[in-house]
Parts: C-alpha cells; structure tokens; sequence
RNA sequence: GGCGCCAUAGCCAAGUGGUAAGGCCAAGGUCUGCAAAACCUUCAUUCCCCGGUUCGAAUCCGGGUGGCGCCUCCA
C-alpha cells in the first residue's frame, strides 16, 4: 500500500484539500440521516451510499472512523404522517427507523456507531439553545428562539453568499417577527396536539438545524473531521449548523464539508412535489440490490447521476460479470488436481485503486479497476498455468475489494435448497446424458428465475 | 438578480497540459450434448461550437450555444 495522503473535496473552500484529522489516524464524521416517516428513496440511498462508502475506504486506508448518523424523528412530516394513520409521532418513527435499517442493509450500508434520535437528545438541544441565548446569537420571539444570522459574521461562508445577496433574494421567506428574513428558528412553541418538552421558552420541539449541532456536540465533541450530506442540504442547513455550532462553541463545526451529488430520475429532477421519488423498498424487488448499489458508485459521488430502468439493466449486467468470474474462481479452486503454485503479485491493481479512491473518493475510476481485475482473472482462467496459490491471490482480492465496495454477495437463502437439489438433479441427468430430462429440468429451474451454466468444474448458477 | 455545476462513442462514465480508463450494447470468435449462459477479441484520429495561449489542449484563457442545481421542506 503506498503511503500518499487522501484528498477530498472541501465544499468550504471549493477545493481538493489533504486530509489531516484532527487526532492523527482517527477520523470524527457526521453525516445527516433520515426524517423517518417514510421508507427512504433513492435520493437519500445515494448519500447514505456514498458516506458509507467513504467510511469503508478510511477504515481500508486504516483510520479510525467514529461515525454518527441522526434520525430526526420529530418534524411537520412525521407529525402529518401520524395524523393520516392516527397513531403517534413516536410510533411512526419506530417505525420507519426499523425500515430504515432492512433497506439500509438490503444495499451495503453499514450501520453508523451511533444513531441518535432528536427525541434522544433533547436535553443537549435544550442547553444548546440556551446557549445560544445566553451568548446574545439566539432571541425569542413569541414562544418561539430564532437564531439572529448578522451575530454571526460569518454566515454565508459554506454557500458562498453574502448575508446581503441572501437578504435581497426574493425566495427567502419574510416573516414579521423575524428581526431578519435569514433568521431560522432553534425552538418551536408546541401548536394544539402537537408533541412537545418542556424547556425554558416553553413548551416546544427543537426547529431542524439545531439537532444535528447538539448531536455532533454530544458524540463527537466540539469540531469534527468530515460533516456529510447531500449537495441541496449547502444551505440551509448546513450554514445553519455552522452559525449555531460556531457561534456557541467558538471553531470551525468541521474541517471538511463534503456533499455528494444529486440523483435524477428519467432525466427529471427527483422532487416531493414532483411525486417521482422512488424508494429503495420497491426497487430492491426489481433489480439486484447490488446492481443499484453498483449504480450509485459507479459514477464520482459529486457528479449527478441518472437513474432509469436503462441504466440499471446495465448494472445488472456489470454486476453479473463480476460475480461469474468470482464464481468460476471458487469453483476452480474445488479442483483436487491443482499444483500450489505461487501467490500472484497484485500490487499493481492495489495501487491503482488506492490511487483513485485516494483523489477525494473517485469510485468510478476505482471500480474501473475493479473490472480490469476482473478481466485479468478471467484471461487467468483460461490459462493453462493455474495453480491453487494463484486462485487463492485473486479471490482475496476479489474478497477484499468486494467488501470495500459493499458489494459481497448476499445470501437469498429461500429456495436455495431446492434450487440446489434441482441443479443436483440435472447433473445426475448430464451425466448419464439424458439431456432430454436436463434440459427439462433446466426450463423449470428459468421459470423460477435461475440460470445455470456448465463449466468444466461444475454447474453454477444465479437468480434473475 | 446572486452563488455554483455540467456538456466525452448508440447508452452509462473516467480523464483537468503530453496524445481518449472501465461498464452496457453491437459484431466476430472460443467453449459447450445443446445453450438464453460464460470467456476472448474488435468497437471515439476524437472529446458542444468559435477564437486564443502552448512544441503540444478534451484538459488552460476569452466568447458563444445547450442543459442543470441552490437561493423555499428536500440527499
């Protein structure tokens, strides 16, 4: 492994930065989860992929990594979805955070060290906010604490605008007991049926910036390495976090502000009002969980990608290249006539992915390499100067890299026995070259959605 | 109006000064009892257009055209 440091793209400074923790070898990240009263769509799959991801290739690299990842489990959404079910608040983020996890797992993504809740973190918000009153940044303003955006000289830093050209912006919302239109509320008066604790303003619920201040605060401590999320959470959110944590705690919220691309849908903008969202629940019965993990990585995580059934057939085909040469090296290593031989040497590729995923993460140059392996392994095979150490070399890669990319294969265990009992079956049939019954067999094994094919080692064989 | 991004083959996608990665598709071939499978090979003299800088540009600069994002809940 070369020793070259990880660059990244910093959206605080608009350029590739190297990476230097703030405790050598560890690296603190935050990146901003879920409002859980949904299942989540594929716009949030893409960042939580691509933290994931970059979580993965630290730990690879040998760092450290505390990751937190929030649920904000207490908003307008989740109080109008408890509504339309008549049930409560609670219950519907119970609910969704349980979805979250199965979808979360179903593509790769690892669960975070720590997942805090709003409603888990209240007193910190609380004291946080008080805080803020203290210091004169935060005023309230009829039950309600608004944090007053001039206190703070520097906001405006992460999205680059000036509290002027955000003040004379027409789209941003002029309230009359706001001292300034940027103005953004910290605490929220509680409204009739609405959920609410207890707090020095009254009853109320936190406004939405200030959790994830409080959280970092609380689990990671008074700055952090990396704060993470998707490239439309720049403002607000992102600024707000900054004005609130830097007003209070007095240096930089994070060293580098990284925030990944967005994902279109048939070329159109992916939008609540537009209504095209998909999530992740429904795409994982069409396509190979795999395949879209595959898809969200296969393309530099700041760029915008496409989504479309097109793309994804592609990606279904991709990901069946790379699993049939895996397969057909574990097959061949079933062989009892194998020489030992000597492991393979592959630095090379080593180097190169290291490389690229070292220039801020670019996973589609990586998982180019990946299939240049593939391709080596496959030529490999066909060789005739197979030996068992060699296998051995190019399947731990494959296992290594497959685990960095969060693609290993996942056991679909439901069938599995009769499918294999089937398979079973039309070997005994090959062998005694009664293809009349293989072949039978074969057409009842496509019906149910499986391929199989023969190689000199044995048959394997693969789902739709 | 302010801030910012993008334009590379039929499709997807890297490459930001040294002569176009990778995947899908397609064509040809190998293997196979057969095979929809698997594998191999081939597949952009050219990077939206026009100028300029340079020995050299997809890459830098200027201009143009087209598309997009944020400024409002949103990954």
């Amino acid at each position: 492994m070369n020793n070259l440091a990880i660059r990244l793209y910093n959206s605080l400074t608009g350029k590739k930065e190297t990476l230097e923790t703030i405790e050598p070898g560890v690296v603190k990240m935050y990146s901003c989860g879920p409002t859980v009263y949904n299942f989540f769509h594929i716009g949030n799959a893409r960042a939580f992929v691509t933290f994931d991801m970059i979580r993965r290739y630290l730990k690879y690299r040998g760092y450290e990594v505390k990751f937190v990842q929030n649920f904000t489990d207490v908003d307008d959404k989740l109080i109008n979805k408890a509504n339309e079910l008549k049930t409560t608040v609670e219950a519907v983020a119970n609910r969704f955070i349980e979805e979250y996890f199965i979808d979360a797992k179903t593509i790769g993504i690892e669960e975070a060290d720590v997942h805090p809740r709003v409603t888990g973190t209240m007193e910190e918000i609380i004291a946080f906010i008080d805080g803020l009153v203290q210091t004169g940044y935060a005023y309230v303003a009829g039950g309600d604490v608004l944090f007053e955006t001039p206190k703070f000289k520097e906001y405006g830093k992460l999205s680059k605008q000036s509290l002027d050209e955000l003040l004379s912006g027409s789209r941003v919302e002029v309230s009359d007991y706001k001292r300034h239109a940027t103005d953004f509320v910290l605490w929220k008066a509680a409204k009739p049926g609405e959920p609410w604790w207890d707090s020095p303003w009254g009853k109320g619920r936190p406004g939405w910036h200030i959790e994830c201040s409080a959280m970092i605060h609380k689990h990671l401590g008074d700055h952090i390495d990396i704060h993470g999320g998707g490239h439309d959470l720049i403002f607000p959110h992102h600024e707000n976090e900054i004005a609130q944590s830097e007003s209070l705690l007095g240096e930089p919220l994070a060293r580098y502000f990284m925030h990944n691309g967005y994902i279109n849908i048939n070329n159109e903008k992916m939008s609540k009002s537009l209504g095209n969202s998909i999530n992740v629940r429904d795409l994982a019965k069409k396509y190979d969980p795999r395949a879209l993990r595959l898809f969200l990585i296969s393309a530099q995580y700041r760029n915008p990608i496409n989504f479309s059934d097109d793309v994804m057939q592609q990606m279904m085909a991709a990901m069946q290249r790379i699993d049939a040469s895996y397969e057909h090296v574990v097959l061949r290593l079933k062989s009892p006539y194998l020489p030992e031989g000597e492991a393979i040497d592959l630095s090379d590729f080593e180097n190169r992915l290291v490389e690229a995923m070292d220039d801020d993460f670019n996973s589609a140059i990586a998982t180019g390499v990946l299939f240049d392996l593939v391709r080596e392994i496959n030529l490999y095979l066909r060789s005739d100067e197979i030996t068992r150490k060699g296998l051995l070399s190019y399947k731990e890669k494959l296992d290594s890299w497959l685990e960095l990319y969060g693609l290993e294969q996942q056991e679909r265990a439901s069938d599995k026995e009769e499918i294999e009992r089937l398979v079973a079956e039309r070997t005994q049939a090959r062998l005694a070259r009664n293809f009349a019954k293989s072949d039978e067999i074969r057409d009842e094994l496509i019906k149910m959605g499986v391929h199989v094919e023969d190689t000199a080692q044995g048959t394997r064989w693969w789902r739709d």
